[in-house]
DNA sequence: GTAGGGTTAG
């Protein structure tokens, strides 16, 4: 042992200071060992407490704890208890610092760091109870009104939806600074209350207080979620007039919201001049485009990220997944997921949107595989399946993985029982649909939704049970929507309950929809009915809107590219091929029996025009497309806008046999599977 | 040794 040493322990102060210049954790064992051998220092307790804090700071949180364990406990400690919890709260183990602040000697008296380092690690963990356990601490330990240890514990309540009790901490606050309203802000704007948001902001104003950056974070996304441009624009330029420092995250929270707002071009010229780009900015924007019907952009996007350097997160692949389900994508959606497997942690956000994908893009065995393969599922995932099950018209899988769910202690939402309901409505299952429905309601307190009773109201009706239906609708709905409407009149219609059906119509008119197809329906419900002068009514305002009408258009991938088609459009290099095809494929039908329905084309033509339109449906001719493009066998996933009509469906029936092919369709609603000259739906669709 | 901010799965 060298021989300074006895007279530098015996100098604290210059030790203390030595302690806390951050020195190395191998210094640090030394001192302590020193310490140890020598007992002639004159301040332990300081010491003790000097070296746990140096310890905590050097990341090794298990000396630092038997440090300060080991020595006499005292006042003075405090701090280096502090300085532990803190670093267990900044290490991400905010369970830890619980457990020490739990066993903190007698001796030492928490104080407002202790308390507010503890609520930081309820915050963390959501420990609502263990939050109101250390607050009443606080107050036995006068800092009842401690502004630190309120705005921790107003944080704690406005993160995990309590946001009645962060108002009642926030109305009792003596004093309130930034931080305070801005968490309320935030609280009410994250809680999905952006009016009790942006009100809170005047409040604060009103209260002499301006808004700093992190507030304005708050309002930024509030103005997001009322989708209001005026005052989202207003509060941009409340921003450059006041000089405020334009972050990265003030930037993003901007161009996320012109984005929502639908102003791409403002998200993206804002997004361009935000000077440090990092990974959040980037997937704000592919996201936006990605939800927001610009899959082709938003996959553009996840491209130039990667090429500027930036190796894409959970957040990006998420989106990159979401654009690809929205193309059907197969091959890229498949080569991100290798992606995923060599670079990324598979969390549970990340599987959902792989798995949503590989169902949206026709491979349900994919997707299927993987779930089962997921070993912790949360309630969005089981969603997830259930609706994928169900789109691909698997009803009773549906139901047992719904059972499953359950058993596995997941309580479903309002979101299980819209996608269990529509599953049972594609299979026609209606006893299960019917049981399902009322348990929702009686035992599980769910108030049934539009989405909800479209379900249960297009079940019931297409299987005869119009009157019942309409019951159900005058028992659980005061004003029902359209699209309720709407599966109540074509089971009018398909079960030629005309009185009922009439009454239907006259209502749906009274709500002046714009949609043809609904026109066309409720026209054809009074053509039904041989109430001719209504038909004309109906037909007067079918051309008034005719401009309204969203065109069928239907795409397919072919190598890497989409090939969309919409009926009139000739711009495909392609076209004329495609039409012989089609035609050519026509005759074929004809021969097998094929018969056109004419009764789905809406316009007043004569029959051979109707016919040859039928015949160029945006979906046959994407079909005749791939059959051109690909090889024998080789499965052919279509996407369509809006609903495959019933004539395509037959006529995509012949096709897949008359081309030995597995042809699926995902149209607006739900997947056809056609092969052999059937399609898995059998003909209930 | 202390409190508040941006994106992302149904």
């Amino acid at each position: 042992m060298p021989t300074h040493l006895p007279a530098f322990l015996d100098a604290p102060i210059p030790l203390r200071r030595l302690l806390t210049s951050c020195p190395a954790l191998r210094t640090l064992t030394r001192i302590h060992a020193l310490l140890i051998v020598s007992s002639s220092a004159s301040s332990p307790n300081l010491l003790s407490s000097c070296l746990a804090t140096a310890y905590a700071r050097a990341g090794d949180l298990s000396a630092a704890e038997s440090t300060l364990a080991g020595a006499p406990a005292s006042p003075s400690s405090i701090a280096a208890w502090n300085a532990l919890l803190a670093a267990h709260s900044r290490g991400g183990s905010p369970d830890e610092a619980l457990r020490v602040f739990r066993a903190l000697p007698p001796a030492v008296r928490p104080d407002s760091t202790t308390f507010t380092l503890a609520l930081s690690a309820c915050v963390r963990l959501g420990d609502l109870a263990t939050g109101e356990v250390v607050r009443d601490r606080a107050s036995e330990a006068g800092y009842r009104n401690d502004i630190f240890v309120c705005s921790s514990l107003l944080n704690l309540y406005a993160k995990w939806g309590a946001m009645g009790d962060a108002v009642k901490v926030f109305d009792r606050m003596p004093r309130r600074d930034h931080v305070t309203w801005s968490t309320m802000v935030t609280g009410f704007t994250n809680a999905g209350k952006p009016v009790e948001a942006i009100e809170m902001y005047r409040r604060m104003r009103d209260e002499g207080l301006k808004g700093d950056e992190v507030v304005m974070v708050g309002v930024i996304k509030a103005c997001a979620a009322t989708g209001d441009v005026r005052m989202g624009a207003s509060v941009h330029g409340h921003l450059l007039r006041h000089g405020m420092r334009m972050d990265v995250v003030i930037s993003t929270s901007l161009l996320d919201m012109y984005a929502k707002i639908g102003l791409f071009d403002q998200a993206c010229r804002l997004f361009e001049l935000t000077t440090s780009r990092n990974s959040v900015s980037w997937n704000a924007l592919i996201s936006q485009f990605a939800q927001n019907g610009h899959a082709d952009e938003a996959l553009g996007l996840f491209r130039e990220m990667q090429v500027s350097g930036l190796q894409p997160d959970s957040g990006a692949v998420v989106s990159a997944l979401l654009a690809c389900s929205d193309l059907g994508f197969l091959k890229l959606g498949k080569s991100v997921h290798g992606f995923i497997l060599r670079r990324l942690e598979l969390d549970c956000m990340v599987v959902t949107a792989v798995i949503d994908m590989y169902s949206k893009c026709g491979s349900l065995a994919s997707a299927q595989m993987l779930f089962n393969w997921i070993g912790s599922k949360d309630l969005i995932l089981w969603n997830v399946m259930i609706a994928c099950c169900g789109a691909h018209g698997r009803g009773r899988d549906a139901l047992s993985l719904f059972q499953e769910m359950k058993k596995n202690g997941v309580r479903p939402d309002h979101a299980t029982f819209a996608s269990l309901l529509s599953a049972l409505s594609h299979s026609g299952l209606v006893e299960e649909g019917k049981f399902w429905f009322k348990c929702m309601v009686n035992e599980h307190g769910i108030e049934p939704e539009e989405k909800h009773l479209v379900c249960i109201v297009d079940l019931l009706a297409r299987s005869g049970l119009v009157e019942e239906a309409n019951d159900l609708l005058t028992s659980t709905c005061t004003e029902p929507t359209i699209p309720i409407l709407v599966a109540l009149l074509s089971g009018c219609l398909n079960n030629k309950k005309l009185e009922l059906g009439e009454s239907t119509a006259e209502k749906i008119l009274e709500l002046q929809p714009d949609d043809v197809g609904v026109l066309a329906l409720v026209s054809n419900l009074y053509a039904a009915a041989k109430n001719w002068e209504k038909v004309r009514e109906v037909r007067k305002l079918m051309k008034d809107h005719g401009s309204k009408k969203v065109p069928g258009c239907s795409s397919i991938e072919f190598r890497g590219a989409l090939h969309t088609f919409v009926m009139e459009d000739q711009s495909h290099p392609q076209h004329k091929e495609i039409l012989r095809t089609v035609s050519k494929l026509d005759s074929e039908m004809r021969k097998m029996g094929y018969v056109p329905r004419t009764e789905f084309v809406y316009h007043d033509l004569e029959e051979g025009v109707k016919e040859q339109l039928l015949s160029r449906h945006s979906e046959r001719l994407a079909i005749a497309f791939g059959l051109l493009n690909t090889g024998p066998r080789t499965r052919l996933v279509v996407i369509k806008n809006l609903r495959v009509c019933g004539d395509c469906h037959d006529a995509i029936k012949y096709i897949s046999k008359i081309a030995d092919r597995e042809i699926v369709v995902r149209d607006a609603k739900r997947f056809h599977h056609f092969k052999d000259g059937a399609c898995s739906c059998g003909d209930y669709w």
